[in-house]
DNA sequence: CGCCGAGTTGAACTGAATCAAGAAACGTGG
DNA sequence: CCACGTTTCTTGATTCAGTTCAACTCGGCG
């Protein structure tokens, strides 16, 4: 899914509007393991996946890697906390996969903003969707036993499940490692 | 807080847009125990609370209420999937304390983001900070214990912990009335 | 061949749920 | 303003899903 694509497919933006636009994003190759935002610092960037894979997360207390979401390609990607509000991120961004992202700085995007209309609708439809999408997962963490949330996640990242190590999955899901390994077992056997 | 100083405080309104979005909205008070949106109804309201408070609330498997949002005032209430989807609501949203409340249908907000590329800002904004809120709730769910919960709740809705029943603010922490009840003794006891 | 990280399996432990029963507070009508 | 029923809150005993800790398997790779 590249961002053109992407953008006409939310809002009818003209062709000149979507030239200019698309001019004020940098496309990039990332490679895996690459990290693209770290705890503390703040993240003046957003990026948009084209293809590849990423995801975010944070240390915990003991210093374990906590995922907090992945993103796959066609999705707007960030340190929600840091770039909108500019201030520290809680967030490492990491590329799980070898990806082509395009990427804007706060300061173009707010042109944007503020030159096209179209583009605050834009940025309001992709924010709504991500707070369905977080909302979501919240009522999955809330009040589903394990083996519902992992389903859940099968559900909403079904390309994902098996292609990232079962550790950044258990964490996303708020379960541990050796959890999600035996529900994987029961599952399988059935 | 009433309707007009939140939105100036947000948006630098001119008084005429100010005047004229006002009167898209309708003012009308809401007494305790009143249900605004229905389980499986389609939402066509969106509503901002001046004063009061509501929840938003769903029933489990079981049939009992999981509360999912509490609304204080000066904040905007919906439903948010049924709203914004216009899909069958999958909550109930009622007024815990009576209220005054300002209302406006879909189809006239959207007048209003067709008309006014601010309200267009003004709607990425409040999204964004609930977006920002729910991934708190989240974070707070998914990786804190009870107790640590509770205080997240504190922190996050001080006024509101002590004016309506525990059983409300168990059920929005993923938490049994019991559990609640226990953590509360052993925090007023240091 | 031997190491190393990722995944699996087992056994003991624990935080919170469930079940059950009382105590307090609340409101409604007489 | 009191009495009664209903809802809300507290407390205790028991149970259970999922964690923790520790050992083991497996596949890839220098």
């Amino acid at each position: 899914m590249n961002l053109s694509d992407f953008l006409k497919a939310l809002v009818p933006f003209t062709t000149e509007e979507l030239d200019d636009i698309l001019r004020h994003f940098t496309k990039e190759t990332v490679a895996k393991n690459q990290l693209l935002v770290r705890q503390g610092e703040v993240s003046k960037t957003l990026y948009f996946i084209e293809s590849g894979l990423g995801r975010s997360y944070y240390l915990n207390q003991s210093g374990k890697e906590i995922t907090q979401w992945f993103f796959g390609s066609g999705k707007f990607m960030a340190s929600a906390d840091s770039f909108f509000q500019q201030c520290p991120s809680l967030y490492y961004i990491e590329i799980l996969e070898d990806a082509v992202i395009y990427s804007i700085s706060k300061g173009k995007l707010d042109e944007l903003f503020d030159t096209y209309p179209k583009m605050e609708k834009l940025g309001r439809l992709v924010t709504t969707e991500m707070l369905t999408k977080v909302v979501n997962k919240l009522n999955a963490i809330q009040f589903q036993t394990a083996k519902e949330r992992y389903e859940y996640m099968l559900a909403e990242f079904p390309d994902i499940a098996y292609q990232v190590p079962l550790g950044h999955i258990a964490s996303y899901l708020g379960m541990t490692q050796e959890t999600l390994s035996r529900i994987r077992k029961s599952n399988s056997s059935k």
